[in-house]
DNA sequence: GTGTAAATGAGGACAGTTTTCATTTATATT
DNA sequence: AATATAAATGAAAACTGTCCTCATTTACAC
């Protein structure tokens, strides 16, 4: 109920209406991907009328205070997720849009290795492997 | 001189001028990775008169024609290059822009393991290495 | 309670990309 | 070589996702 708030507070943000609704609506929903629109569109449906900038300000805000974190899927739209605190990479189905995550100690490592090959100071990485998920695949035969 | 004129024709394009002059400067520019407007001003820069919306239907059309791939960088616009013909990743510095590429097996087996894993098709896979190269590393002592 | 800095809403701005539609061009056919 | 036709082009407008501006409202420290 108001495990929110604190979460606003440490963040250091003030606690705001928009702020708390957009919190619960990523800590209620079933589907845990969802794009500023999809915040937007759920807000709408629970009978806020909250601005879709303000969505996007407050999106991005928790994105900085680390509380969500922000996918660019392969150049459209950007979807956010909460933070769990363990870093994962994504699987996408492109047929039904699904997104799975896992995570994977061997790819990490070689990862930080090429990078020190090539002399790069790491500060992040992506990884998305696309495909047809196993529901997809037997609903239509790919 | 004539080469590109095949590539086109393989491909099941006409050939244009457009076509070829598009071609041309993704064979002949030094930085492997271009986008729409970075061939659009190299190809005003070499006297061609081709308008911006032209360049993106041929670069599109080239990606579909597999003589070209795309790369989506972080939300961000897509660049393309030149194909290759063999499957590689990408470290992007975040200060320079620099793009380099890398192939490592390792990781694509595992790719391969986990889109089994999951039941996964897999069609595709992106992965971006971000961080800061040896050269701005060295001039910027970050 | 009140002051002040911060947050919001509405609408417009913006970048990158795609579409529309009238005109031009490449190529197959004569 | 001339021609017909489908495809390609250019210019401008449309589009999408996202961000900014600025006037109004709100949270929180005092």
């Amino acid at each position: 109920m108001s495990m929110e708030r604190q979460d606003l507070r440490k963040a250091g943000l003030k606690v705001t209406l928009p702020r708390l609704k957009v919190l619960e609506i990523l800590e209620v929903t079933e589907q845990r991907h969802l794009s500023a629109e999809d915040v937007y569109k759920a807000l709408l449906e629970s009978g806020e009328e909250i601005g879709l900038a303000t969505v996007y300000r407050v999106l991005t805000q928790f994105e900085g205070a680390g509380l969500v974190s922000r996918l660019s899927i392969d150049g459209g739209h950007a979807v956010f997720e909460l933070e769990n605190g363990e870093h994962h990479d994504h699987l996408l189905c492109v047929s039904c849009g699904e997104i799975q995550e896992f995570v994977d100690e061997v790819i990490e490592e070689r990862q930080h290795a090429i990078a020190k090959e090539k002399g790069f100071q790491m500060t992040e990485h992506s990884l998305y492997i696309y495909g047809i998920c196993k529901r997809c695949q037997e609903e239509r035969k790919y």
